[in-house]
DNA sequence: CCAATAGTGTCTGTGAGACAGTATGCT
DNA sequence: AGCATACTGTCTCACAGACACTATTGG
């Protein structure tokens, strides 16, 4: 509880190094057991939960804040981040809608703060905020919630629970960026290990564009790109013939994510 | 000269209106003459071009500040316009470079104004400002520079001057996003008159995506669409055979506007 | 007649998707 | 041998791109 206190206590202080009015959002999108989860927050009191975000300073870059963010939320760095769009209706206002103002009054009586105007004005503005999603590997990350939410989880793309504000649909908008970049860019590398074989490749790009492939064309395209390098075979005790594993080319890995490639029609 | 005085004047007024450190550029994207042009901003006194942008009110979602940018600046409403990213580095501030303190510090100095902190602050900081672009036909527009510029100008795509800040990289990444777009979304309702000629609409094309195309071949990809209808045809008075006028199926065109075509590889 | 440009048809190569056939590891 | 799954090959269809051919207008 010390702690507590002196989190915000301390947030307050720094309120007049962040830019007022903005924020990003991340959509972090994490792949284990060939599912896609969202990583969300559970708001310490309030109970509703949220996408991950946090306040932009004034002496830092957008895209280095979405980094802190990501990493504050997972301990990871060097992951899939992008930008995917900007938020900025008046209907992101805490007086836009009655659960809005219901809500905002909840999160306010609980935090704890010296000057209870400072952050009430700063709460009650309208937030543009920018939109990043992320995509990584569920069991690499070790996840923490911020010092507004009590709790972190991982929920199945199809399970999610109502969100706050329009974060249900800057979490959908996320999900349909990804699947769009799916199809331009490589996957996989940091969401696999080093060497793979090629179902488990297959199950991850079905889990991102949500929809089943045909195992022989998969193969044949996916090796057409010249981006896989072919290994020995792994044994798996099963009784069938023994897939062969691979690993990425990172050279051709990093052209690919450059100039781009064509995958899977929509 | 009254004017020129009283529209800082009251600009410094609403300054507090506005919210801070933030901005919309819009790349305004014009076709005439089968070429596509940027309309530029010319500030006064200072001499640099620039997009034309303006800042958000507090109440204000950023849609309709763009919407109003580009009202202002082309007497236009209606036409397609569209959010594509989000600038925010640190670059953007005015001391990130000499040519920046330079181009503040003329700026500043020809700003007629009161309280000269107040507005020396608001420019000095780092602006993140959300890039749209749109497209119309330049013989619609009524151009009009803004209370910061003595004139505005089209120029051709190819031929644009130096621009302040990453405003150069905002137009060339409009474009990149205008010709994606293209390949995906039917173009040309609000730039052809309402009977046209396929080689009207195959010369708006490729003035869109920077490239010629099979003439054949274009007037079979686009006849497949099934949004266009097809009238009388036009006789011109060149010695050849006359064309057909087509106009879009309304009903259709916007359909495909929501579900996306398929059209030309890059 | 010819010149110029519009419209239509044809050929080829590529690639996606469906699916059959072959190979291999284990019981 | 038989089963399960991996790997490979083949067939068809669609379409993009190149280009040839026909049609029409006016000189």
């Amino acid at each position: 509880m010390e702690d507590y206190l002196a989190s915000f206590q301390k947030f307050e202080k720094t309120l007049q190094n962040f830019q007022k009015g903005l924020s990003v959002d991340c959509t972090i999108i994490g792949y284990k057991d060939h599912k896609l989860s969202i990583l969300l927050l559970k708001w310490k009191k309030v109970g509703s939960w949220c996408l991950p975000g946090g306040f932009i300073f004034k002496n830092e870059s957008t895209d280095d804040a979405a980094c802190r963010v990501l990493e504050e939320r997972t301990g990871l760095t060097n992951v899939f981040l992008k930008q995917f769009k900007t938020f900025g209706s008046m209907e992101r206002t805490w007086n836009a809608s009655k659960s809005n103002i219901a809500l905002t009054d909840k999160m306010l009586k609980m935090i704890p703060v010296n000057d209870f105007d400072l952050v009430s004005d700063w709460f009650k503005r309208r937030f543009i905020s920018i939109g990043y999603y992320a995509l990584l590997d569920i069991d690499k990350c070790e996840t923490q919630p911020d010092m507004f939410s009590e709790e972190c989880r991982w929920f199945p793309v199809d399970e999610l629970p109502d969100l706050i504000l329009d974060h249900n649909e800057i979490a959908m908008d996320a999900l349909d960026q990804l699947r769009i970049q799916a199809n331009f860019l490589p996957i996989g590398i940091n969401l696999l290990p080093h060497k793979f074989t090629m179902k488990e490749l297959r199950l991850l790009y079905e889990a991102v564009l949500h929809k089943p492939l045909d195992r022989s064309n998969f193969q044949r395209k996916i090796l057409n790109l010249n981006i896989l390098i072919r290994h020995e075979k792994k044994l798996t005790g099963a009784q069938n013939k023994a897939p062969y594993l691979y690993s990425f080319n990172r050279d051709k890995y990093e052209k690919a994510l450059t100039s781009g490639i064509g995958l899977f029609s929509v």
